[in-house]
DNA sequence: CGTATTTGACCCGCGC
DNA sequence: GCGCGGGTCAAATACG
């Protein structure tokens, strides 16, 4: 990692936000407390169901013929015992990831009604004030289904003009072949002798495929380190000169696991250097590690949200201005989203003051910086609609972990009074924001792409292991825990990118 | 010596 | 068809 680099996703920053530790429940929890009390009762109630087993590995000969009956059977209890409590806990397992999401995108949802209640009640900066919460950049990491970029239908036409690439950079020349693929398909689109209605289905369903390919999340924030951190490892492939813009741009490709097609870009700002704006395409192929996860499942919903519900929403298509309406009144520093052509675009501007240097907390725990971002791209892809010219502006400044910090240190602590800032009735707005999310198909789409973002994001990489994934995480996760149901069609795109936000 | 970075060349899409 | 700009490749170079 680069001396310079800006690491807001150290192990300790993770640690305090507790996913790591909290998903990991494996086999510990049922060995250590299911089989103590389960096991016993079922024990001794299987005494008289299960008379027989020949699973025991008592000593037979020492024990009297009634021992060794009561000893099988006992063992034989304890055994299906602990199936059974194996079984159980990968469904409680199962269930606390589901729960742990569904907490997340409730708070996401939370901070964006809240702030919209404070608009009305025009108490924010009164609110921000009070508690300048630190609003720290980071990076979003993408987490859609890595297998979309690599159908091998298309294959036959996207490799056609260079010669076949050296296999040590295959994943780069099948990210080639995608992008190209892209572009290949557009070409595809069916002749016009096609009925209109299979026509415009076929345009639909390709423009769907594009956006989901192509969906971006961009983040400007204030950096003087050359890069952020982000929980994964990055080499550098190029660099170019952008027109308009006399800071150079540059290519970083993941390297985490061979052949990920994740990339990012990172360029100043032309007005002010200390801008650093990064750009994140592509999807993981490979197990995140922890301390990237956490942004992976928020820029998901985000994404999704922009393309699966904003754009399709009846509030989005018939009220282009509700986004505005809802947070646009803190307009110092802006999420916008961007649906215009060719590929919709969450674009995250953390740079005001009030978001990244006057609402710094003293010390400001990790877990703070975890879940800004959070909110800010979940709200992005929930509420953000396509304007006239395609885009529309969220403000971010209220994602700057100021209430989602608190609503979150508000459940983790058992202490409401610490929270005095908190609005009494919390719990009302937690339910209405429940309420919001089970009604809203669009929300709870964005929550599907939010576990499936984690689920992919902790596939184990397919790719044969090479010097580039030295560092790659080793850990995997049962797949069971990727049992959950979620809409494949909106989950898919969790691209991220920075884009320049040119003001 | 292996790995990462640099940088000029190249490819591609798009607009004119 | 041509030029432009964005993006990528890969040989050369730097670095540890």
């Amino acid at each position: 990692m680069d001396m310079h680099e800006v690491d807001f996703f150290s192990a300790e920053t993770m640690k305090a936000v507790g996913r790591a530790e909290t998903f990991d429940l494996g086999p510990k929890v049922p060995t250590s407390c299911i089989k103590k009390e389960d096991l016993t009762i079922a024990g001794l109630n299987l005494l008289i169901a299960n008379a027989r087993s020949d699973l025991s590995t008592v000593d037979d000969a020492v024990l009297p013929a009634e021992d060794r009956k009561e000893s099988k059977s006992e063992l034989a209890a304890m055994r299906d015992e602990l199936a059974r409590a194996k079984e159980e806990n990968q469904k409680l397992r199962e269930m606390l990831n589901q729960a742990i999401s569904n907490y997340n995108a409730l708070q996401m949802h939370l901070t964006a009604l809240r702030q919209h209640h404070d608009v009305v009640d025009g108490r924010v900066e009164a609110t921000n004030d009070e508690h300048g919460e630190v609003l720290v950049p980071r990076q979003f990491m993408d987490l859609g289904l890595a297998g979309d970029a690599d159908e091998p239908s298309h294959s036959s036409t996207a490799t056609r003009d260079r010669p076949s690439p050296p296999l040590d950079n295959g994943g780069v020349r099948s990210m080639d072949s995608q992008r190209r693929k892209t572009s290949t398909d557009k070409v595809i689109v069916p002749p016009p002798d096609h009925q209109n209605t299979n026509r415009e289905e076929t345009s639909t369903e390709q423009a769907h495929e594009a956006i989901k390919r192509k969906a971006r999340v961009s983040v400007r924030a204030r950096s003087d380190a050359p890069m952020i951190a982000d929980g994964c490892q990055w080499r550098k492939y190029g660099q170019k000169m952008a027109k308009g813009n006399p800071c150079p741009r540059a290519y970083y490709r993941c390297t985490m696991a061979a052949g990920c097609p994740v990339r990012k870009q990172l360029q100043r700002c032309a007005d002010d250097r200390s801008i650093l704006t990064t750009t994140y395409e592509g999807t993981h192929n490979h197990p995140l590690p922890a301390a990237a996860m956490a942004m992976a499942s928020t820029t998901s919903a985000a994404v999704s949200m922009l393309l699966s519900g904003s754009m399709s929403s009846p509030e989005g298509l018939m009220n282009p201005s509700f986004l505005a309406r809802t947070v646009l009144p803190f307009s110092s520093s802006m999420a916008t989203i961007s649906a215009s052509a060719p590929f919709p675009t969450v674009m995250l501007d953390l740079t005001h003051r009030q978001d990244a240097t006057q609402l710094r907390r003293p010390s400001p725990s990790p877990a703070q910086f975890q879940f800004p971002f959070a909110a800010a791209a979940a709200a992005a892809g929930y509420f953000a609609v396509p304007n006239a010219s395609g885009q529309t502006h969220i403000n971010q400044s209220r994602f700057s972990g100021l209430q989602l910090s608190e609503a979150m240190e508000a459940s983790e602590f058992p202490h409401p009074k610490e929270h005095t800032a908190l609005p009494s009735s919390l719990a009302d707005t937690v339910t209405a924001a429940t309420a919001a999310i089970t009604a809203d198909p669009n929300f709870t789409a964005a929550l599907a792409a939010a576990i499936s973002s984690i689920i992919n994001g902790n596939r184990p990489a397919t790719a044969s292991d090479n010097h580039d994934n030295r560092s790659s995480a080793s850990r995997t996760i049962n797949e069971d825990d990727n049992n959950v149901t979620t809409n494949s069609e909106d989950i898919n795109p969790t691209n991220t990118n920075f884009t320049a936000t040119k003001e």
